[in-house]
DNA sequence: CATTTGATATATGTAGGACATATCTACAAT
DNA sequence: ATTGTAGATATGTCCTACATATATCAAATG
């Protein structure tokens, strides 16, 4: 056999640390045995002894399932397995800066795919006052020439509300984080496009128009963007 | 002041651990001075060093960037910082056992506002080959009695195979995580209700209808789970 | 000279001990 | 019944020590 194929065939072997197959183990071991919120977990010592590992390397484990509000520990008490905030460790890491560019647009796309699918939550849950306070946004921007800074802050505050409409908390949460990724996206254009529909007519539609044309304004407002998609 | 008005006015006092902070005040840093991927860090001793810590904090606060994939460590080399997988935070938390109820009917909406909203990327990127192959997976569903497992799985391809099409990695890979919990919701329900709408019927759109049709028909196959939103 | 081998220093990975701190339990005091 | 005290226990933090992998450089080998 060359050396070549050799080389080819031998993958590196595995890096992971304890912490990482202690961490692995426990939260199988969590699906496992089906524990539920306000199950009370073995004590760091007891995991440990029973894992054969250092307290340390147990606690590095514990201290990830802990940042991911997996678990919570009181200081005689031990630990509880708890409701995790799903969102809680997706926003540690959305950072532009970070991101890989294909990333990036993957979440541009994705933003924009959540835009258009709304229109069907939002006629369910729509209410007038909703309705009211997002003409407020609108009509607060149409003034013009106040500005760059104006400008985004209001684009961000009118569409915020458009989520928040939903009523899905988890959905609001999700786009403003978002949010940063879709502002950096947008920074990159030279010239900013402005869709054919405006605010104050996606507002109008919602007042008095159907789902679809809701969906079709969307569409025209957003097109710039899904213009430049490949 | 009444006890009671007290009582709801002072609130738990902050219990965070060193290791907490000490994880914000590197994600802080990270982002203030910049760091690019690549860039390296300074070693644990010099870190608990500066921050006036053992290393042991250090190590648990870095082991938390470490599994959100923020920074990489090497033996000697020491940590670079490098691009996180965005969603591999969010795979560990997705167990519907431990989500409460109500983020997992938001997230139950958040999937139905995504499948509504891929028509355009998807007549963007849809390709002959992929239709077929959709196609193909539809048609084996045709037969019928094949048993439950069979019906889930291939409601499962069907899906995925779109997510698929439009090209969008990050999409697909959110989708599939968010698979469980539509799963998870979906055997809550008593009676499996079937849109109008049929996999074969959304493929015959594909080929030779328009995106409006398409997002009209997949609103009518989804038609149940609207229905029984409030 | 080029390549390989070997030695050394260094940063991370792991173990184990020690002590502080908070809090549950139980019991005593008022 | 509330408050105070004492002991037990699990977590939080620090420290030391050593194993391990690897970047760097020197030495050896052809």
């Amino acid at each position: 056999m060359a050396k070549t194929d050799l080389i080819k065939d031998l993958g590196p072997i595995s890096q992971r640390t304890m912490a990482d197959v202690v961490e692995k183990e426990l939260r199988d071991y969590l699906k496992k045995k089906l524990f539920k919120p306000g199950d009370a977990l073995p004590s760091e010592l007891e995991l440990a002894d029973a894992l054969g590992v250092s307290r340390n390397v147990v606690r590095e484990a514990l201290s990830r399932l802990r940042m991911l509000g997996m678990i919570e520990t009181k200081k005689r008490r031990g630990m509880i397995l708890s409701t995790p905030d799903i969102l809680g460790s997706f926003e540690r890491v959305l950072d532009p800066l970070i991101i890989d560019d294909s990333t990036l647009q993957d979440i541009f796309e994705l933003r924009l795919t959540l835009e258009m699918g709304l229109a069907d939550i939002l006629y369910l849950r729509k209410k007038k006052k909703d309705i009211a306070e997002l003409e407020a946004i609108a009509k607060s921007q149409d003034g013009g020439g106040k500005g760059q800074a104006f400008r985004i802050n209001n684009e961000i505050a009118f569409h915020g509300k458009i989520y928040q409409m939903t009523g899905n908390e988890t959905l609001m949460r999700f786009q403003n984080m978002l949010l940063p990724i879709f502002g950096y996206v947008i920074s990159l254009e030279k010239v900013p496009q402005i869709g054919k529909v405006s605010h104050i007519d996606l507002v109008n539609i919602l007042k008095d128009g159907t789902k679809e044309e809701f969906r079709e304004g969307m569409l025209e407002h957003l097109k710039p963007h899904f213009n430049k998609l490949k």
